[in-house]
DNA sequence: ACAACCATGTAATCAGTTACATGATTTG
DNA sequence: CAAATCATGTAACTGATTACATGGTTGT
C-alpha cells in the first residue's frame, strides 16, 4: 500500500466510486491520472480492501464500482492515527522567482501578476465549490461533504494569502521605481534589477 | 533539461556551489536527493551548461565546484520567462483530514494539533533565517540573498495562514463539544464525529 | 563510543506522466 | 463538425526515493 492506496480509501470511505469518478474526486486531495488509480485499483482489490460491482450502462461505456471493505476500512483508521510525512511541494514559480532578477522589472512583474491572475482564477472557482458544499451539508448527506468543504476552505485561505504576497512584491519592485536615481535608471537601462533592488533597499532605509 | 536542472543554474546563477552545497540550498526551492543531484550536474556538464574545477582539501573530502557558464544562464533566462506550470502539493495530511471523521474526537484534534506544533516549529526557524538574510542583504552582496529572503518570507505567510485555518478547525470541533446534547454523547461514546459534526452545523444555525 | 558532518557516486525500485488503444453520446 | 464527457485499460518512459558503497573529522 502507498499514499494513493490511502486516497483512494478514503474517497471510498464516504461514497462507492468508479475509477472514472475517483480520478476527479482525488484531484482535491492527491492528484493522480487514470493510468495510474486502475492498476491500483486491482491491486486492491486482490488485497481484499476494496470489492467492485460491474455496472452495465447502455450509451455509456460500462463500468465497476468500487466499495470500501471492512478490511479497508480498517486499514484506513490504523493509518490516519500515524503522523503523516512532510508535504511535498514542486513549484516552478518558486525557481523563477528565485532567478528572475537576472531579468529586467518587466518580467519580473509579468510573473508576479500572472500568478496573482492564477490564484485568483482558481479562488473564484473554489469559492463556487463551497457554496455548494455548503448547501449540501446542512442535511443528513453532511459528512460527506465536511472534510471537502474544509479542505477547499483551507486553500482558498491560504491563496489568497499568496496574493497578498504578491501584491507585496509587487510594491517593493515598483517602490524601487519609485525612489528612482541617475543610477537606477542607468541601471534599469542595463537590465540590472539586481542592482536596483540593492539601491532600492538602500533607499528605504533612510 | 528538466525542472532540476533549472533550479540546479538558478541556484548556480547566484554563486559557484559544490553538489552537496547544492542539495541544502535546493530545499527551500525544489527538494531533491544527492542520488538525484550528482548524476544531473554531470550531464549538464557534459552539455557545456556548466563547468566544474576540483577543489583538493585536507581534513575533508575533495569536492567539485560548479559555475554557470554562459550558455547555462542564456538557458536559464530564456526559460524565466516563460510561464511556470501548476504547482504539485502532495500532502498525506489532507488525506488525513478527508477521513479523521471516521475515527474519534480525541485522534481529531490531535492531528491538528500536531500539524499546528510542525507549522509553528517550521516558522520559528525560518524567522530566524530571514532575520540573517536581513542582515546580509544590507550590504553588496544583497542581490545573492534576496530571492531567498522573499521566498522565506512566502512560506512564513502561507504557513501562519495554515496555523489560523487549523484553529479555526479546531473551534469546529470544540463547539460542537460545547454544544453537546445527549445525543451527541451517544455520539461520540460510538465514536461517531461525523454524526456530531452534523449536528454542530444544525446547533450553530440556531 | 556514537552520531553528525563533509563529500561523491551508482543501482534498484517505486511513483508519476505521457502516449497508445477503443468507442458511443452529448453539447457548442 | 469538432470537442468534451464517460469509461477502462496497458506500455513506455521520466522523475524521485531508498539502499549500497566509502571514509576521515568533529562534537557529545
Amino acid at each position: 500500500m502507498n499514499t494513493l492506496g490511502y486516497a483512494i480509501l478514503s474517497a471510498l470511505g464516504r461514497k462507492p466510486c468508479s475509477g472514472y469518478e475517483l480520478a476527479q474526486y482525488l484531484d482535491a486531495v492527491w492528484p493522480a491520472k487514470h493510468s495510474q488509480i486502475y492498476p491500483r485499483l486491482t491491486k486492491m482489490e486482490q488485497n481484499g480492501l476494496l470489492i467492485f460491482e460491474e455496472v452495465i450502462q447502455t450509451g455509456k461505456p460500462d463500468k465497476k464500482i468500487f466499495s470500501i471493505t471492512d478490511k479497508g476500512r480498517e486499514t484506513l483508521e490504523k493509518w490516519v492515527t500515524e503522523s503523516p510525512s512532510d508535504p511535498i511541494m514542486r513549484d516552478e514559480f518558486l525557481i523563477k522567482v528565485n532567478s528572475i532578477w537576472l531579468s529586467d522589472e518587466e518580467n519580473a512583474k509579468k510573473l508576479i501578476q500572472d500568478r496573482i491572475s492564477d490564484l485568483e482564477q482558481k479562488v473564484a472557482f473554489r469559492t463556487d465549490t463551497i457554496t455548494e458544499l455548503e448547501q449540501k451539508h446542512r442535511g443528513d448527506t453532511m459528512s460527506k461533504h465536511f472534510g471537502r468543504y474544509l479542505l477547499f476552505n483551507r486553500r482558498n485561505m491560504m491563496d489568497k494569502e499568496e496574493i497578498s504576497w504578491c501584491q507585496w512584491v509587487l510594491n517593493l519592485i515598483e517602490k524601487s521605481n519609485f525612489n528612482m536615481s541617475k543610477l537606477t535608471l542607468w541601471m534599469l537601462g542595463a537590465g540590472k534589477l539586481n542592482l536596483i533592488i540593492q539601491n532600492m533597499i538602500f533607499v528605504s532605509e533612510i
